[in-house]
DNA sequence: AAATTAAATGCATCATAGTTGCATTTGTGA
DNA sequence: TCACAAATGCAACTATGATGCATTTAATTT
């Protein structure tokens, strides 16, 4: 399994001419391994052997390449989730719903939901929507 | 006018049981002076003779009480815009569309649109939504 | 009107997020 | 396996934001 996942990543790259170096994939692999986004500090603890730098180097042409994208959480923290295929083919598909625990502050890629039709005022011309709420998670509202 | 204006102010600070300071009224007069939210560096350069902590301190008890809200852009910056009258009665009505452009990076607050509905995956409790939109605002549509 | 006091400001200092330039290392294609 | 572009690491720097403490100031009380 972890095999086929490490190839998984490795393709991944491969599409985007991007090498396949230890630190890329370990990113891949870390925020992979959660089922919500990860935040810059977080990151950065859970990859004590790469320079801090090379991450923010990473982050940034991850998310170029559409491989991931950015959320900033209630306090402007950076967080990172790995985009669904969905997100990937279809560059403009990027309406998330993000969901931030007032609690624990993690943040829930729901990219399931879409977004219902919206109209602007006149003069503003939309190419994304992001919606986000903020409320209580499943795990913080059982205990 | 402009000394209608600064009593709003000063009553608006009277009633969150405020001092009314010089600082405070020159904040909120350089946010009630634009249509979009203000920048905190925008704010910082327009608020030269005060102290940088001074201004840090005055939007966060601003925020605390409800007299401003604090939208984070495209890029992490913080923003600020003072909110409706709307917003200070119903606490819980923050329900916002804000519009970043990604040409000149304004952002601004669409409070008059409501949001529409929505229903979250089981175990998710809400209390608040923003909807963000990026694209172009009217100005930068025109040129 | 002067004195008192709590609140607000200013200053020094620190912490963290993020960037840039350059030298070194490493993946990949010839 | 060689060569070169790409990626990493290191040093240094900028910006945002927070904290502790001394000083000032707004508002209250007399």
């Amino acid at each position: 399994m972890t095999e086929i996942t490490n190839n998984r990543f490795e393709h991944l790259l491969d599409l985007h001419h991007l090498k396949k170096t230890g630190p890329r994939l370990k990113v891949l692999a870390m925020m992979s391994a959660k089922n919500t986004a990860t935040s810059q500090p977080d990151l950065e603890g859970l990859m004590e052997d790469v320079d801090r730098v090379t991450l923010y180097r990473i982050l940034n042409v991850f998310e170029e390449k559409g491989i991931i994208h950015k959320i900033f959480d209630l306090n402007g923290t950076a967080n990172y989730a790995i985009c669904t295929s969905n997100c990937q083919e279809h560059l403009h598909h990027d309406e998330h719903l993000h969901f931030n625990c007032t609690v624990c502050n993690k943040v829930y890629c729901l990219n399931d939901l879409s977004l219902p039709a919206f109209n602007l005022p006149p003069g503003f011309k939309a190419d994304g929507f992001t919606l986000y709420a903020s409320g209580t998670c499943p795990q913080c509202s059982k205990k």
